[in-house]
DNA sequence: TATGCTAAACGAAACGTTTCATGAAATTTC
DNA sequence: GAAATTTCATGAAACGTTTCGTTTAGCATA
């Protein structure tokens, strides 16, 4: 006597286990009013069956499916990895599926995964790109982050403007003279460059002097070695302290500054920004500006999935804090 | 005259619109022969308006979705973020999407995830994992990094026994004379528990004198310190070298270490594993035996989708390599 | 007991594909 | 040139859900 078990049950062989009709156990599948006889005798039966609902109809037939595409450049990035961290607990929550994708920072690539995504029909996506002209389906709920794309779809950040300012008056009560403000990075119009501005308005209300390079993407490095090196008489650096405009960027100009024979933060303090740290909780990689990435992923979440797209706020700015790691003078 | 736009256009829309039947546009989207004139009318029209397939509907009607589910404690650790970005990478390249879940080293979870997967019918499971007797769907392809979980299931993972006896064998080469392992981990039998019984062996061969010190998951890190007290002697270490199971873990020892006044490499010299780095790009984060994580992820890739099970292998050893990353003596 | 009303189960239709049996047209063969 | 063969477009059926108009059952009222 042979069950036929070559098949993954469905609703229909749920329904005939229980003796109900087809609606009804789909009802019970999603939590509608039921009878509480109907209900039980289905719940027996289900768990008889082991039934799982097959969300590919389900997504066919009701166009929800419950997943969510998220776009980021990598996960290399500690600020990134953190993000993709924070998302998927945030999602997972609420039951929602991680798409991620990965751009490494190419337009290109932004354009494609967006494609493929409306194709999977995803409720939502949740992106971090660079594509100043992406092409998002108007139906797919969309929310960025760091980068105002226009009307309609919602930009989650950090407060970035206020975090500049943060740097400039840490730099000051740690007594610096003379700063300078190095940035690489896109040259969109997009949050993160609002740093500069916070920086430069923290620095002139407490009378330090600044200095800026900025570099654009394509731009070489070197950029900033050349700076650097300008700067530097007699073994000394012209400025006793530096904010970077990513930890990624402190990471690397350290390594530099190593190069020329300067000690950090003896001879020069430096504060970078995301708050990147080595393995989700270890030390900061130098003292920064820190992103509250569970309160960033938390809001685009909140976002993307809210049912009326009226109410959703252009731009959401959450609050940073200052960490120290080691690359400025006090002590923790 | 309007047109009907509210809906997305499907194949009977583009089969209308170019005059062919249902089938035939089936068989344009697919690739399948098609006479040349009835290819470029039916291409035109996909064109023209603009249609992208449901790939829910084709998820139903097929049971292939093109999408793999990839489960990882979490994407802090570099190495699990290397490993994200690579399968990333590698499915991208056959057009398949990833699915994303993060377990947190939670048994629990990761059974959960297993079985929310189960209901999204990915075409395949990709899972580094903890729970020694996770259930999973016999039906659905499933490949695991670092634990073997028995026939049928293929194992992908670094050569850590040969990672083991490369680490003792560098401490040699560099001079010290007498060395420990420390491991904090799963007590299941693992791969990376081969990296023990490498060290061992590498250490025997080149008659080095070491100690080890095991922890298993739930023991507290203060076993370590209790370990590195009891050797720590008039300011001295009675090891000059140390192999630790992980980076993670080498860095957290060196925490340890500097606290205690002891120098990193001049007074111990260590070396750690995976191969973890902090922007992708930058430095390694300690001296290291670096997995290959692309190539982990091409393999894995590969046996997922591998069409004929049975000629899956049971375990896949790929080779590591050693990294210079400050924690040992020599130059890079 | 007959009537009206409410609540809830019922089950057919539809979602957008893939597949496959059918048949028409084109090609080959003698 | 007719018959046999091949090639390939056709369109109906099916995948497993959700939805919604219909029907039935249950209950209160008179």
């Amino acid at each position: 006597m042979m069950r036929k078990m070559s098949t993954a049950p469905t609703m229909k062989d749920v329904a005939r286990e229980a003796g109900v009709a087809l609606g009804t156990v789909s009802k019970v599948v999603n939590g509608l009013p039921v009878g509480e006889n109907y209900r039980i005798r289905v719940e027996a039966a289900i768990e008889k069956l082991d039934y799982q609902v097959n969300s590919y109809a389900q997504g066919l037939k009701s166009s929800r499916t419950y997943s969510i595409a998220v776009l980021l450049p990598n996960t290399f990035n500690p600020f990134f990895a953190d993000l993709a961290h924070q998302l998927n607990l945030a999602l997972q929550k609420r039951r929602y599926k991680m798409l991620l994708c990965c751009t490494a920072f190419n337009p290109t690539e932004e354009q494609e995964y967006i494609n493929m995504v409306r194709q999977n029909k995803v409720d939502g996506i949740i992106g971090l790109t660079y594509n100043p002209d992406l092409v998002v389906e108007p139906d797919t709920p969309y929310v960025t982050i760091d980068r105002y794309m226009g009307p309609g779809i919602p930009c989650v950040a950090s407060d970035n403007y206020a975090g500049g300012q943060m740097a400039a008056e840490k730099l000051a009560d740690l007594g610096c003279k003379k700063v300078a403000f190095l940035r690489i990075g896109s040259s969109l119009t997009n949050e993160p460059n609002k740093r500069r501005s916070g920086f430069e308005n923290g620095c002139l209300a407490r009378q330090l002097n600044y200095e800026m390079k900025i570099l654009d993407d394509g731009d070489p490095f070197d950029g900033f070695i050349d700076f650097l090196r300008e700067h530097f008489h007699n073994g000394k650096l012209d400025f006793d302290g530096l904010f970077c405009v990513t930890d990624n960027l402190a990471f690397q100009i350290m390594k530099v500054l190593e190069s020329m024979g300067l000690k950090v933060p003896e001879d020069v303090q430096i504060i970078g920004f995301d708050g990147a740290r080595m393995f989700g909780d270890g030390r900061y990689v130098c003292s920064t500006i820190v992103q509250p990435t569970d309160a960033i992923a938390e809001m685009c979440v909140e976002l993307v999935l809210m049912d009326n797209a009226a109410l959703r706020p252009p731009l959401v700015c959450l609050p940073v804090s200052y960490a120290y790691g080691g690359t400025t003078m006090e002590r923790p």
